[in-house]
DNA sequence: TAACAAATTCAGTTTTGGTGAACTTGATGA
DNA sequence: TCATCAAGTTCACCAAAACTGAATTTGTTA
């Protein structure tokens, strides 16, 4: 199918005669009559009534021309998503944590939408490793999640927020200080597959503590869930444990003894990642 | 725009490499390549990142693939245009006078929204004369009209329905015989520029009356509206009468004297009309 | 019926699209 | 890190398609 001789036929909607039409598109008036032969003899069909002089539309021929505009006009769409004017242009496959689905989705949502209306994003939930493997393998374009190691081969990460850890116990232990509290409870581990578990297992083999016993779940709400029933204690970042909170469970600083968990944007470190990756960056800004 | 390339792009959505689309199309794999280069030339766009092996889209060459289908879904729906496998296709230009838009139109679209629902419409209103013409002369496909002349050349007429023609005068006058009546009162014609008003005159010289006076008025309501206000009498097709009637008009026969109406289907006497003439003709059928 | 304007046909030329071989380049695994 | 491999790119060449201009045909008009 030969886009040409589409718009040569629908030029013929607006003029009188194949001649008028060579003329308005700089070809020969015989380019204009082989065209429009083959494009009949393509689709089969009696385009044009060729017993009057000029030849006339029939109204197949008219409605096959108005057809014509559609796909002309959805080839413009086309040409025009490639005339990079309005900022950013694509579709996007981008992956989030959990916690940063709560925290920059909305916002990176929002922002997109006012700064970046010719982009369109698709997105994907998992754990760190998960998506930064998506990233690097190509499935993904970008990710949020927890830093995973401080440099992986062909990944760049850049610094999005930083969650401050905070110690979970329950009420009933609130006057403990550590080693009673640890005397007394378990100490509840996140699921260390994950990036926030193998953080937090880390951070403790620095702090040199040795938790007597140790009981490991893979949900956020689920860990909280024991403390609050009085099973132990955990460590996880702020934002999640304020969002589980009652009455039931108290919180205490371990600032110094744990680092901040940071979230961080994972894009490939090459070239065309490049054209983008700061505006996608900007767009996960809380302020952008 | 090479309609072609984008079917690549579009299949390289499904497919992981250059090479399993060109198997999938039965082309070489360079021939891939070179269209997929084409195509980023002409848009002077980046569709792929050629940095990875096999080359990957990027975002905007997904988005642009997406689009593409777009263009291949219009293109698809023209080519069904031409599948000559549910009746009437294209669009038909097509007018009628006022009585048909009235008595016919109706029908028509009923029955074309059931028999013919590729075919589309576009309906013009006037006189028979200029309905002909338009037809005649090509910027009407077909036009319900009062037969105009017995043959004009080029013109094919098919009868579709034929209306009384029926004497219209005031209730005053009820009783008066013909002779009284056109003593009392002006004969009012309906104006002779069209179809009608022609046919009427015509008819009247027939019968060798020659009203004392006239009146000459151009719309069918307009001159009902004298009649009932007792200031002539007049001729005209008994659907017209009966719909403006009210109790200060009576009806004549006039049955022998005055013949019938007919509507009748104008078409141009071509070989192209003739594939939906038929067609056209059914669906102007009361009941088809 | 002649004359004209416009469409078609046709031979020749240019352009485009494709093939297969040779070459290059990321990815893989020892 | 290096050798190997699979896959993409490039290039010379060929075939098909699209266009031009001249010759021809054909409705339309005076």
């Amino acid at each position: 199918m030969n886009v040409r001789a589409l718009e040569t036929l629908v030029h013929l909607l607006g003029h009188p005669s194949f001649s008028a039409v060579a003329e308005a598109r700089n070809m020969t008036l015989s380019a204009v009559s082989m065209q429009m032969k083959a494009l009949e003899k393509e689709l089969n069909a009696e385009l044009f009534d060729r017993q009057s002089r000029p030849p006339r539309l029939t109204p197949l021929g008219r409605q096959v021309a108005l057809q014509a505009q559609g796909v002309l006009a959805e080839r413009d769409d086309l040409l025009s998503l490639c005339q990079s004017d309005h900022g950013l242009t694509g579709q996007f496959l981008i992956g989030f944590i959990q916690t940063a689905s709560v925290r920059i989705l909305p916002h990176f949502l929002a922002n997109a939408r006012r700064l970046a209306p010719k982009a369109t994003f698709q997105f994907a939930a998992g754990l760190s490793e998960t998506l930064s493997d998506d990233v690097a393998e190509g499935r993904l374009d970008a990710a949020v999640v927890t830093q995973v190691d401080q440099e992986v081969a062909h990944l760049k990460f850049q610094r999005l927020a930083t969650e401050e850890m905070v110690m979970a116990l329950p009420a009933s232990h609130a006057d403990d200080d550590l080693d009673t509290l640890s005397a007394a409870l378990p100490f509840i581990r996140f699921r260390p597959t994950s990036g926030i578990g193998r953080l937090i297992s880390t951070s403790i083999a620095k702090a040199k503590q040795k938790p007597d016993s140790q009981l490991i779940l893979d949900s956020i709400e689920g860990t909280l869930e024991c403390v609050k029933l009085g099973l132990g204690y955990t460590v996880l970042p702020a934002p999640d444990v304020v969002r589980y909170a009652d009455d039931r469970l108290v919180t205490r600083s371990v600032e110094g003894t744990y680092p901040g968990r940071d979230l961080v944007l994972v894009t490939r470190d090459d070239k065309t990642s490049g054209r983008w990756r700061d505006e996608v960056f900007g767009l996960m800004q809380l302020t952008p």
